[in-house]
DNA sequence: TATTGTTATACTCTATAACTATA
DNA sequence: TATAGTTATAGAGTATAACAATA
């Protein structure tokens, strides 16, 4: 029983979602690699991470990333030798790698964020408005729902 | 002038979309990582490719993912390597190779199909109806305008 | 000669293990 | 000795170039 249920109607959204957001997620994986230089998914999310916690060190970093420390060294390497990322010795504890993104690491994640607008923008205004606000309204709900259900911070 | 009209208003939706659907971006791509064998991403999108076209040879496979031909190749090894996959000699043409899907890369594909929908339903169960329907909509609405922007076959 | 794949080489991403420097 | 990073080594994904086999 409940085959069609408030637990039913909850399992045909699941495969509904699993059928639909496809779309979604191609687009927004495929935005980052119009920019240029080109990042790969990997040094993307490791400027974006040093972009969030400014300061943050290889250790965490890694932890953020859920890698192992020497791929986040390598990643920063590069990351570094393209003029995206600094590696300062921090004054505290000469151990210590303090990260920050530079000028152009910021313009880069800016393009990054811009261009995945204008990617979503190119379909969205093609909608009825009405479904654009049932997305934009969904979405929300999810975002705040996966919050709560797999708390941030602990990946 | 427009700042809030009609394009205002997909501009805006478009700023939110790209702050939203990290969640469920997020949680799409990591159902894969807990099924067993562990595939790259780029090995189960090779099998999933090959599951939509049984017979593929290994140059449109390389056009369909949007990789250099030698690439594909490894990749069938590994799947092959791993029994998921098969490379068929083709009869009429003895330069072609044929791929199939194997009867465990099958049951590979069901499990992560099954593993996504389990991990979206865990989130969406604790949603309110109304939320749910709403990004059932407008994901649908969202797909189908996709499909129209960029048609399929074109990647 | 043109098409279909494979092999060779090189670079990035990743992991584990060994190593260096600092505390 | 414990901690923070780096270097060494190895396997996978990717690309281009060189090669083999078939048409």
């Amino acid at each position: 029983m409940d085959v069609l249920g408030s637990d039913g109607e909850a399992r045909a959204a699941a495969a509904t979602v699993a059928d639909a957001a496809r779309a979604l997620v191609r687009l927004w994986s495929r935005s980052p690699e119009t920019v240029s230089p080109r990042l790969s998914p990997s040094q993307l999310r490791a400027l974006q991470a040093v972009d969030k916690l400014p300061g943050i060190n290889l250790t965490r970093l890694a932890v953020e990333m859920g890698a192992a420390l020497p791929a986040a060294s390598r990643l920063c390497d590069r990351l570094a030798a393209a003029g995206l990322l600094e590696r300062i010795r921090a004054p505290a504890n000469r151990r210590e790698v303090m990260l920050a993104v530079t000028g152009a690491g910021l313009r880069l994640l800016d393009e990054v964020a811009e261009r995945r607008r204008a990617d979503l923008l190119e379909v969205l205004e093609t909608m009825p408005v009405e479904s654009r606000v049932e997305l934009v309204r969904g979405l929300r709900a999810f975002d705040a729902a996966a919050s709560a259900v797999h708390p941030p911070g602990r990946t």
